[in-house]
DNA sequence: GATCGTTTGATACAAACGTTTGAAACAAAC
DNA sequence: GTTTGTTTCAAACGTTTGTATCAAACGATC
């Protein structure tokens, strides 16, 4: 065998390319052969490195999707572990920076926002992977490290479904940006992104039983 | 001329056929030979009724979608109207029930939001009218109703982000039940219904001010 | 009951789809 | 320099796509 690892160029672009139709399309709406033709390769290029086109799919999120959402959640920890304590407001906070500004471009956020957005409506074989290799995980984290602050009497499901809403509004400030736009006249420049963190953050206190606290730093 | 009401047969059963399956695989992934098969009529009735898919589709939106999210609407207001004033609580809690229990069947409430939030991640024709003739003058109402009872402060845009984010609540967990069914392991059954808009209107709270209020009636 | 516009039906069409093929091009090993 | 395994290429495969055509069936009006 010659290689086993990631660095074939044709096979990188391929992702590359698949992944911004995907997302910007829809699995459905995109040939194999516009794949191609974006990655400047030959139209037998995707059965011969992944099979057929619906393997490149899933194997979009296991090689550009996974490793990108590790990155998000790796600057949520860290921007968390800068602060004294993980209270309500700070875990609220940190999320919404990490998922809103972070350390992916604007126009990573959106692939990855449009790509999650599809799977949560329309699960495929791809949503198996990320829902069990990195969404459960997380969770589980957000969990442990929110449990200590919470007001008694909020169960496991509640916690749960306060997490849900609060990836709800994340995610939908990301993947629904055309409609923001038109709703609130605004583009989403660095202003606005800072405001959304404030509004994810303000908004989410209560929920996360953290009502009582300030919410400026 | 001999109609020009909707009481076609075959006009009706392609209407409803089609934002079925729209709803359920998306635009492209449906062929007009599945819509008329399912409707029981000719592969050429779609064209001869719309003259083709695309305004199918879109006339989904303004014989179906819209009418029944009018539907809705009034709900939402009719229970509102029951309340004593329109506090941020009631017009929370009047929200997430029109939304997550209200006036729609169970399959007809999971075609409506996948609709919806297929358009909102990539909208097409059909989203001007959506947002035209029915979002925008329903968040119009809600800023208004919602308005009197603002702490001081918030403008206009931020009652805005308010909004949509109650909205991204409400339709994360109408049209990603499947990603909810699997994080919390419960079924959309009468008892988690209740218990999701005892969530939203709790969790809505902050946001909209009324932290200081109780949230049970 | 003949005539009209309207609706259905079977069939045809070119274009595009995902996938397959087999030969050419390539790089590394001997 | 030949061999070997891997990758790329143009071409073609059989299906399926959205749309067009046109005759048959229908329903009301005269």
């Amino acid at each position: 065998m010659s290689q086993n690892d990631e660095h074939d160029p044709t096979k990188e672009r391929l992702l590359d390319q698949a992944e911004a139709l995907f997302a910007q399309k829809g699995y459905d709406a995109v040939s194999v052969r516009e794949i191609t033709t974006a990655a400047r390769c030959n139209l037998a290029a995707v059965n011969y490195h992944f099979g057929s086109k619906e393997n490149l799919y899933v194997e979009v999120f296991r090689a550009r999707w996974a490793p990108r959402a590790m990155r998000v959640q790796k600057s949520f920890r860290d921007s968390l572990a800068a602060q004294d304590e993980a209270s309500p407001t700070t875990v609220a906070r940190a999320l919404a920076e990490a998922f809103l500004i972070g350390p992916l471009s604007d126009e990573e956020r959106y692939r990855h926002h449009q790509l999650m957005a599809r799977e949560m409506g329309q699960p495929t074989e791809a949503f198996k992977l990320v829902a069990e290799e990195i969404i459960q995980p997380f969770f589980r984290q957000l969990a442990d490290m929110l449990r200590p602050a919470l007001p008694k009497g909020l169960d496991k499901e509640g916690l749960m479904l306060n997490i849900l809403s609060m990836f709800a509004i994340v995610l939908y400030f990301n993947f629904a940006r055309a409609a923001v736009t038109r709703m609130t006249g605004r583009e989403y420049d660095e202003a606005f992104k800072a405001r959304l963190v404030e509004h994810i953050t303000e908004f989410s206190l209560n929920g996360l039983g953290g009502s009582k606290e300030e919410v400026s730093p």
